[in-house]
DNA sequence: GGAGCGCTGTATCGTATGTTACGTATTTTG
DNA sequence: CAAAATACGTAACATACGATACAGCGCTCC
């Protein structure tokens, strides 16, 4: 059953061709707005010519593109007049992929946050804002991909920001560079790395302070973690979720980045004039 | 401070004359959709003559039709766009660095997966999981993590799975490699890079299925694109956030896995025993 | 009660908008 | 590799839409 223009778009989109797709993901990026202006405008806006736009609505099963706004409109019109079932997409019958999956994410995230108070943040923020040691950051089996994603920020806007990767042996190495004044940004959930363990254990003991990104499970890595962050990660899916230690992560490089405004903003601009 | 049409019109309402009243009145029962349409409509549904509709807009200090109508446009496209801020949610008291941040995220992970049909992601995953092909992943400056990400979990449950890193010559020379039945998956939010696009070109050229992730703006890979994810990236923060994309590769890795369940199993228990 | 003012609708006009026809480029098929 | 089919854009076209001029009507105020 279709019941809205956009599942119509999704049903179809396979069958179109090239310039129509164009269209109809550019409709679909912002509907339905750009489809309630002129057929000059979509067609701008999605970088084709006027009649592909006609085309496509044509496609759709609509006469003109007047009617082709009308139900666009109605479909607003509805929506409106119910918030409550203001979702686009329908409770997806039949065991949807989705819904299930994007509830429990968002849950997660909240839970997550919930048990983490803005003053640890600030504190953690504070720690890796300090310009006086140098800042490591490293990741297990699937988490490392977060850990490459925060010092990709984190080294834009202050310098001796260290993503460890490679092998074991490289960062092992790494150890005799650190010391009291550094940070060890360590991502670990299950099923915990003890390479990762290791590694922390002999930071821990040369007094570096240990940052952790973990899971509600606590990596036995937190037993030497001078900040933990334990995130939510179940979902129904048959791996587990790191989008709320994204989430934090996020958090955290927009904090830092606001503490380091001044010296930051510099360093950004001087970044630009080299790129 | 008026900040919507609807104010506008309470506020001057009792300035009217009649007709212009009725207008007003039939405008404020179903805002704001009768402004939406055609004057012709609008005045018939008033039950007054389309000069009076024009001289009503005229009042509301509108230079003409045209431009009242993209006003209400920009109104609703604003509502659309944050669904939380509307309603519930007050704006959480003590400007903690938090709160806006995460209320920020999970808005914009809804309005992601509004966007976003079942049947799309579950066509991006049949393709994703079809074993004929191989599968490459590339990301931009700050989401080749989000590429990495992906890449670790695809590569455990089929083969063929390729992170493209390193040196743009590097993977520029891994596209003798992609053909018809090979897909490509990008990574590309603002600013939008060059050498990304370049690639994606070729690569649409020897018939490579390319799956863009990217933001609401599109890159301009879009063009080039079998399947479009836009995700919603704005925050409270000097950066751009990528975690509504993290998310829906979350999603889409769970679809796959879902649809490789039978030899995925087999292969996960394989790899359990060579460790 | 009459003159003036203001509001409203009818009819006309100009134009922006949607539509269509046609030629070129691109892809597909035998 | 050739030929056909399909897709796309340019440009001309028609129409429907918003804008305007003007006349009629009612209301108010002297």
């Amino acid at each position: 059953m279709i019941s809205s223009i956009a599942e119509l778009i999704a049903d179809r989109i396979g069958t179109m061709p090239a310039g129509e797709r164009r269209a109809a993901q550019t409709l679909i990026a912002s509907y339905p707005m750009i489809g309630l202006k002129t057929v000059a405008e979509f067609s701008a806006s999605a970088g084709v010519s006027s009649p592909t736009i006609l085309r496509f609505v044509a496609r759709l099963g609509f006469q003109n593109y007047p009617e082709f706004q009308s139900s666009l409109q109605d479909e607003l019109a509805a929506q409106l007049q119910s918030p409550a079932t203001r979702t686009l997409n329908p409770p997806s019958p039949g065991g949807g992929t989705v819904s299930p999956m994007l509830e429990a994410t968002l849950d997660n995230m909240r839970e997550t946050f919930r048990h983490l108070s803005d003053k640890q943040l600030a504190d953690i923020a504070a720690r890796l804002a300090d310009r006086r040691g140098k800042t490591f950051l490293i990741g297990g089996r699937f988490t490392d991909p977060l850990a490459r994603y925060m010092a990709a920020h984190l080294a834009v806007i202050q310098p001796d920001v260290f993503h460890l990767a490679g092998q074991e042996s490289m960062w092992r190495d790494r150890l005799i560079d650190m010391g009291k004044r550094d940070v060890l940004v360590i991502f670990d959930i299950r099923r915990y790395q003890d390479s990762l363990l290791r590694f922390a254990e002999k930071a821990h003991q040369r007094g570096v302070q240990i940052v952790l990104f973990t899971d509600q499970w606590l990596s036995p890595i937190a037993r030497f973690a001078r900040h933990v962050i334990a995130g939510r990660t179940a979902v129904p899916s048959a791996w587990d979720s790191s989008a709320a230690l994204f989430v934090v992560a996020e958090t955290l490089i927009g904090a830092v980045t606001r503490q380091l405004e001044a010296e930051g903003a510099k360093r950004i601009r001087e970044m630009e004039s080299l790129r």
